[in-house]
RNA sequence: UGAGGGUUGGUGCAGCGGCAGCACGACGGGUUCUGACCCCGUUAACCAAGGUUCGAAUCCUUGACCCUCAGCCA
């Protein structure tokens, strides 16, 4: 906890985050001394599903805040249905934010943990005569509440005396009412413009078995009920929620106002919409149970663990976190500036290697047969401490069939027949003649290479237009090696009439008998790397085996050829 | 048509009474042993109409459009 502070001018800590709204709203109350200058948020998910990228947004949010203020940001398990909730849930959510890169120190807390204190703040509210047990069904409820534009009325079992009400919530504790009998709520307004302050319900009888508390509990509180006063328990400054919360401010703050209890404030701000993906946990479910990804973590997904499995680093999603903002009107982020953090985290740390994903064979005729020579190769030009490798060359190459074009178009700069290219770190090449098959395919190159031209430069000083890349078919490892595009084909699948309709067919496509160099015989799951002048890969950290390694495409690099390709 | 929010280049976010800026994208060029990275340049915005003011994206008024709310979900 931020000092002791009696003067009101706090130093405010300089921040590489940009300013927004919410900064401001802190520093005024630092400023003021509101809270005595102390800033505590806190993330609460509720454990009824896997984190994705909108959560990330919240997490950046509130922990940064809290680094940046020299505060503190609790993680705290919403759990307040047992009906959806499960450990497996509270174990990846801990799991993911860990790997986010933030710490939430002693401060993990759960919901549940105050089933006792929320349950006397309830009745703290009968007492006061705010708070009532309602009889009426969950139907007749509904019909009570009225409308947007009209008033509901009051139900027949308002005006309950405190004594009766506080003998039946008990009763609802001692499970002698079945689901649905009754429910205890607030005793607000029932003709009150904003629809959350109609006498909004408090607890609910749920006889399941909560994955914490067990059958210790029948009712449990509501989410209006219990994060305000979690809030409060907590003693959170700022309350950060989404933009859905802000007409349940209001009961956020009747009921600590009601209680007379510590105060925070809540501040909403806008979800993060990304194109092409959908981030509503009820669609994402469906994807899963489905079967239209393989799980949660599938590569596909923009849940925190298939990003990850999918070659994305923290630091590139915290660094997008940043850059997309925190505001209050609904937006939709373009997918592409997501694409550009990884591809500007990975440029400065992944290793190049050279592999080719759909192999053209190449002879090359005035190579010595049996011979093989190792070149040096440079791990990343733009980290000479990344240093070196030896490559293995010899007569036989593959090269990339996207590389070679028997009538080339004006602008293509690669490999066709009667034209020099050269082969990266290697030598120039030429291409003499093509074999093919009896459909006419081409199933193999015939080229003369230029000794001279060793390392890549020719002493005569003559150029080529382009280089290319190539590994030594005798040396070379099998992989497979999944490219990944949008799981949706629609920008915003969410406003589709079945979201699942647009779902991209060709979402991931699994290439075998690709060929890499043979220092990737040791990669290790999880490693990271750029596929020169393809993108970046990692290898998947659930089907590669040490002797079949397969390779999961994070991004492509940035394509001007395809570009020019296709005008 | 109740209540609560929102509206700045193609996208996202700043600017909070004093020259509208940053990032991504797009386009053009330079560089290059990755058609990558990098570098340079161009493009392009204050929802509308009134008002206050020497001066308005910013303050006021009116209007338009968009989002959220009628769970015993969160």
């Amino acid at each position: 906890m931020s000092g002791s502070s009696i003067e009101n001018n706090q130093e405010i800590p300089e921040s590489s985050a940009p300013p927004n709204f919410i900064r401001h709203f802190i520093e005024e109350d630092i400023q003021t001394g509101k809270y005595d200058g102390r800033v505590v948020t806190r993330f609460p998910p509720e454990p009824n599903g896997y984190l994705h990228i909108g959560h990330a947004k919240s997490i950046c949010l509130n922990f940064g805040l809290s680094i940046d203020y020299h505060g503190a940001c609790h993680l705290r398990f919403d759990d307040t249905n047992p009906e959806k909730e499960e450990v497996e849930y509270v174990e990846s959510i801990e799991a993911d934010v860990r790997w986010l890169g933030f710490d939430w120190k002693d401060h993990l807390y759960f919901t549940s943990d105050y089933f006792d204190k929320l349950y006397d703040y309830a009745v703290s509210l009968i007492q006061m005569g705010k708070a009532y047990v309602d009889s009426l069904s969950a139907e007749e409820i509904r019909r009570y509440r009225g409308t947007l534009t009209e008033p509901g009325k009051d139900s027949p079992y308002r005006n309950r005396s405190v004594d009766e009400n506080l003998a039946l919530f008990e009763k609802m504790k001692e499970g002698h009412f079945d689901e649905g009998a009754c429910v205890l709520r607030a005793k607000i307004n029932m003709a009150a413009p904003n629809m959350v302050m109609r006498d909004p319900a408090l607890y609910r009888i749920r006889k399941a078995s909560h994955h914490r508390t067990k059958d210790k509990w029948c009712i449990y509180p509501m989410y209006d009920f219990a994060h305000c006063l979690s809030d409060s328990i907590e003693r959170i400054t700022h309350s950060i929620c989404t933009l859905e919360f802000e007409n349940n401010r209001e009961l956020y703050d009747w009921i600590l106002d009601a209680l007379n209890v510590y105060h925070p404030r809540q501040i909403e701000f806008a979800r993060l919409n990304l194109s092409y993906t959908v981030l509503s946990k009820r669609k994402l479910i469906e994807l899963v149970t489905n079967g239209h990804v393989t799980g949660w973590d599938d590569p596909r997904m923009p849940t925190i663990s298939g990003l990850r499995r999918r070659g994305y680093t923290p630091e590139s999603i915290r660094k997008f976190c940043e850059r997309i903002g925190v505001a209050k009107r609904d937006s939709m982020v373009d997918l592409g500036l997501l694409e550009y953090m990884i591809r500007e985290d990975l440029n400065k740390k992944a290793h190049r290697v050279m592999a080719v994903l759909n192999p053209l064979r190449v002879v090359i005729e005035n190579y010595p047969e049996e011979q093989t020579e190792m070149l040096t190769a440079v791990n990343n030009p733009g980290e000479p401490d990344m240093g070196t490798r030896q490559l293995p060359f010899s007569k036989v190459l593959f090269i990339e069939q996207d590389d070679f074009m028997e009538e080339p178009p004006k602008k293509f700069f690669r490999l066709s027949p009667g034209r020099e290219v050269r082969l990266r770190y290697a030598y120039f090449l030429t291409c003499t003649g093509v074999v093919k098959d009896d459909n006419g395919l081409v199933v193999e190159l015939r080229c003369t290479y230029d000794p001279a031209t060793r390392g890549g430069d020719a002493p005569d000083g003559r150029k080529v237009k382009s280089t290319i890349h190539w590994v030594s078919a005798d040396h070379a490892i099998d992989a497979q090696v999944r490219l990944y595009e949008n799981l949706f084909s629609s920008e915003n699948p969410a406003t589709e009439e079945d979201f699942k309709l647009c779902i991209n067919e060709n979402s991931v496509q699994a290439l075998s008998g690709c060929k890499v160099e043979p220092s990737l015989a040791t990669a290790m799951p999880g490693f990271q790397c750029q596929f020169e002048r393809l993108g970046y890969f990692c290898v998947d950290t659930r089907d590669s085996t040490p002797g079949n390694p397969v390779f999961n495409r994070t991004v492509t690099l940035k394509d001007m050829w395809a570009k020019i390709k296709d005008r």
